[in-house]
Order: C-alpha cells, then structure tokens, then sequence
DNA sequence: TGCATTTTTGACAGTGTGTCAGAAAATGCA
DNA sequence: TGCATTTTCTGACACACTGTCAAAAATGCA
C-alpha cells in the first residue's frame, strides 16, 4: 500500500522513538521534567530535528495522550459490544475503564496533564480535535447501551435525566475516582485501600438508585464482575 | 497578643502582596505564566526578596491552595453543623461543595494544579501537610454525617461498605464532575449545560441506591436544595 | 555525476531559575 | 545620638531551557 521511501520511514520511526523516549520522562519525573533538550539527547538528534517532529513538548503530550484516548475507545468498544442484559453490557463498560486505568497507568496520568489548560492551549488545535473526538465516541458508546436499555424496559429513567446526564455521572464518578487514587494522600489513611472496588459497588448502588434492572445484590457484586473478568480474558 | 515590629508586620504584608499577586496570573494564564520574576516586577521588590518568602514558584501555589483547603473545610463544618435529619445534613454538605466550586473557582482550579506531582513534590513537605490534614478534615465532618445517619436508623450500609468508603464514592462523584466540568470540551455537546443539577441528581439517587431515608423523589429534588440554598442565605 | 530538494544542525537571542556575597537598612544599646 | 550588630534586600552569576533560522549535510533523480 504505502510504500515508503527509506528516509521517509527513518523519520516515521524516530516520531515513534521520540514519543517512547518521551512517555517515561514525563510518567515518573512529571511534565516539568520533560524538555527537548533532554528528548534531544536520548534519541541522539539535535534538538531542530525534534522541532521538526513536534512544534513544542506539550505537543508531544497531547501525542502520547491520543494514544490513550485512542485505546479507551477500542477498549468501550469492545465492552459494549458482549451480548448479554443492557445492565451487564454497562457494568462491562465500567470494567473496561477499570482496566484502562490498571493497564495504562500512564495514559491515565497523560490524560491528566494534557487536561491543565496550559498544556492544552499550547498544542496545535487538531491535535485537541483528535482527543475531543474520543471522547465523543466513548461518549456514544455509552449512551447506546443506556437507550439499548430503556428501550428493552430494562430502565426508566425519570424527566430531568436524560442518557446523557446519566453518563456523565458515571464517567464523573469513575474519574473523579481514578484521579484522587493518583492524587490523594489520603486514601490509605481512611482505609480506602482499594478504590476499584468501592468504584464498582458505588456504580451498581447508582444503577440501582435509578432503577436499572435487573439490580444486583451487595453478594452477587464480586461475581458479575468475575464474569465480566472471564468473559473478556486476556484480551484487555 | 502578637506585639510584631513594624518591620516584621510589613514582612508578612509582603507575603500575602505576593499571593495576592500571584493568584490571577495562575488562574488566568495558567501555572506556566507564573515566574518569580514576573512577581517581582509586580510587587516591586527582587527576586531574591521573594525567594525569602518562598522557596520556588510550587510554593506559592501551595500556599494559594491552602487557602482554598481552609475555606472548604470552614464550608463543609457549617454544612454539617445544620440541625436536620441525617440525609438533609449530607445533601447540605454536597451543596456546600458545589457552592465551593463555584464561589471560588480560583480555588478550584489551583487545587488541580496542586494535585500534578510535578508540582506537589516540589514544595515543602510542611506546606503539603497543612492541606492533606484539611481533606482529612473534611472526610472526618462528612463520615461524621454518615455515622449519625447509621445511628439513628436512616441508613444501613451493605456489609462490603463503611462510611469511609461512601465518602470516597461522593468525594470522587462531586470532584470527578466538576474537574470536568471545567476541562472536558465535550460538555455542551453533549447537552450537559448545567453539571450542578446533574451532579445533584446523582447524589440523590446514590443515597437512594442505598437506601438512605427519606428517599427524594425526583420532583421533591429541587425543592430540597432550594430549601439548603435558604437555609445558608449569603454566608456561602 | 551533478544539481535541486529535503533534512539536519547548532549557534543565537531570549526568558527563566535558584544562589549568594556584599550593600543597605533596621535594630539595639551605651 | 552614634555606632556596632543583626537582619533584610539586591542584582550579578552560572546554569537550563526555548524556539528560530541560516548554513551545512544528506538525499534523490536526470
């Protein structure tokens, strides 16, 4: 299909060779750590070649932050689409954002970075659009199985809710989570040892607060989500 | 009680100049516009004077955030203190956390810049400690409410849960929702124009999904936080 | 091979950091 | 008040990083 010339592909890879060089830098010694001078010497170019590549280092954040968005997306995709009761498809969804979490620390901590205003604002405006783009797609990923829901009966959702809303507050819920878990020192001290279980068992009491059948039992937690575990394997 | 020389007192004028200053560079222009020579210039002292008061510009926001942590838990006392069954007082403290947000969202704003590593391990361990007790504090006033509604038989928790683990859920829910509130594009595209009621709904059916009397019927919702709302007057 | 095009380089001007020796100011005391 | 002592303030210094751009090097094609 494409065939590349050496030198073009000798370029596509030093992109990829920057963008890995980059992620560790900033995963464990944070943005501030990060500079093309350093990105430079690692990858034994000089830093006009890195300008080339990427016209700032916030540019190269928001690069690595697509990849995440990128993989979460695939990784609703997938989810969403096990067949079984709208509540299962849901609580797989809200698995698959555990996971992403578990997996892909770093992306989760990118993510994080590229949200401060000064690091957005700073990178070129497509850039942005890809991410904004994601976002939407997980979006309507979620919001379809809610409507697949209401339309099976399987949920009612009362006048000032929409499928919207509803999202939002699970995605508010399970990020708001996932970043004091980063952030937060707190945590372990008010024995909240593992957060991802109490994300789980606050998701099912809000479903249940709405009424979205068929509800689970406090004992039967553990277990739906040991099956949403099997069903998906390795493969996350 | 503090018999402070005039030169000590315009020493610690200086320092809250400085702060006063440094406040909306950070929240207009973000954490990267912040430089202690900028400072400088506007206060009209030298650098190295600011650097008597603060050891790197990390500090400062530390010091900004602090305040913020102070407010919050001031806030969240006067909440809790409100004389009414157990599930009024928790709805009293969640609209104190929202009139947070959005009375200061200066502050809000400097406490996701606090929580980047980059910036946190930066500043002095001594100024991290005076907001990470201020969480503690407000998780104390919150489980508190949660205690008092578990002895006087509104609310029973499931055996996996403990109120330390139902704060954390109403922590992440009401944090998680308005980071994004503040960094997602995606928001009004979506059709969420006002996250306040969203979050407020959700809140409400939480409870509800865990059966904390007297369960709020979805027309009564307003209606309860207008009642909060009165009940505080201007004192937010 | 030679020449046009593309790619790479590093020097440059600019902005910022954190330090520290010495200047300046304030304070205490006879 | 004058003067020694202490405290506070300052700006020059060494260093790190940014983003640019003219010149140098590499590449590719006739």
């Amino acid at each position: 299909m494409e065939l590349l010339s050496p030198k073009k592909l000798e370029i596509q890879e030093r992109e990829q060779k920057i963008l890995a060089v980059a992620r560790p830098i900033v995963v464990r010694e944070g943005y501030q750590a990060l500079s093309m001078e350093r990105i430079a010497e690692e990858v034994e170019y000089s830093r006009g070649t890195i300008y080339n590549h990427f016209s700032c280092k916030e540019e190269i954040i928001i690069a690595l932050a697509e990849k995440g968005a990128a993989k979460r997306v695939e990784m609703f995709r997938a989810a969403a689409s096990y067949q079984d009761k709208s509540r299962f498809r849901m609580l797989s969804i809200c698995y698959a954002a555990e996971r992403f979490v578990i997996n892909y620390p770093d992306y989760f901590l990118l993510e994080q970075i590229f949200n401060l205003d000064s690091v957005r604002e700073k990178a070129p405006q497509k850039r942005q659009q890809v991410i904004h783009t994601c976002e939407i797609q997980c979006m309507g990923i979620v919001t379809g199985v809610v409507r697949d829901a209401i339309a099976h009966g399987d949920l009612a959702l009362p006048a000032d809710m929409t499928p919207e809303r509803l999202v939002f507050g699970l995605w508010a819920l399970t990020s708001g989570a996932y970043g004091l878990t980063f952030t937060s020192q707190s945590l372990p001290q008010i024995g909240i040892d593992n957060p991802y279980s109490v994300v789980r068992s606050h998701v099912c009491h809000l479903l249940d607060g709405y009424g979205w059948n068929p509800l689970t039992s406090t004992h039967e937690l553990d277990e739906v989500f040991s099956c949403i575990e099997k069903s998906f394997g390795k493969s996350f």
